[in-house]
DNA sequence: AGAACTGTATCAATCTTAATAGTACAGTGA
DNA sequence: TCACTGTACTATTAAGATTGATACAGTTCT
């Protein structure tokens, strides 16, 4: 289910991270089912359960689970992932905004920009 | 002229790098004008020359300045290199606008984030 | 209540990488 | 040659991230 590639650049929690992300993404774990416990898996992978507690603290951070201490982590629901991803490109925009009026461009011409990019996407919407 | 936070979670050299970005941005150092040599700026902030000659160095990359050997380190014309920055800011903007909107946001919200990071840089700019 | 599970908080040890410094070398111009 | 300039190389230090050991707390079932 879960596979760590030891000589991988990536840090162990981080790979535990991502493997969870794509069964989520991918609908092989569904929403409201349980994860296994941390001291379960780290047993599995044979590692600490708090690297495995911190790759599911990340997964909470960003949504993809919840937790319900005593009980268990569990797969969360579809609409609150992407509610925090759309935060999270909110913030970008936001820093990406300052960045532009610091280097000297207008307010207007990122709104323009903005205006600009969503014309694209109702054009794609009606073909 | 040029101040470090110590207690800043930024390195020296970037700060330093920031800094000299500012003034050159700004037209406080005008083209072809002299900086202070690596030295003689390590001396003033008490620091090693390395760390300022990493600054310049990653100011010279990013074209905002040009090296002499032997002789020192002068202000650049950076007007095509921030005109490139400022292009390349534009274009994350826009594949966001139309990530967000993908993923259900409102352009008015978008626009409002745009808004409201502006609203803060003012503040920034005026006090 | 107690046992067996669950997550979580705290602290310490380790590992890695970035940042900084020390030193020596090389170009410029008087 | 001298006094300035930048630069390359190496080593040390500092900082941060990662992982681990341990103890604590919530849930469920018997």
């Amino acid at each position: 289910m879960i596979n760590i590639d030891s000589n991988s650049p990536k840090s162990i929690y981080e790979q535990v991270y991502e493997e969870f992300v794509k069964l989520i993404s991918n609908k092989v774990l569904k929403p409201d089912e349980q994860l296994p416990s941390v001291r379960d898996l780290a047993g599995m992978l044979r590692i600490n359960p708090n690297t495995i507690q911190k790759a599911y603290k990340l997964l909470e951070t960003k949504e993809f689970i919840y937790s319900l201490p005593g009980k268990g982590n569990f797969v969360g629901r579809p609409e609150n992932t992407i509610r925090a991803e759309i935060q999270g490109e909110f913030e970008k925009i936001k820093n990406i905004t300052v960045k532009l009026l610091f280097l000297g461009a207008s307010k207007d011409a990122i709104i323009n920009a903005v205006n600009d990019a969503a014309e694209g996407v109702n054009i794609n919407v009606r073909a």
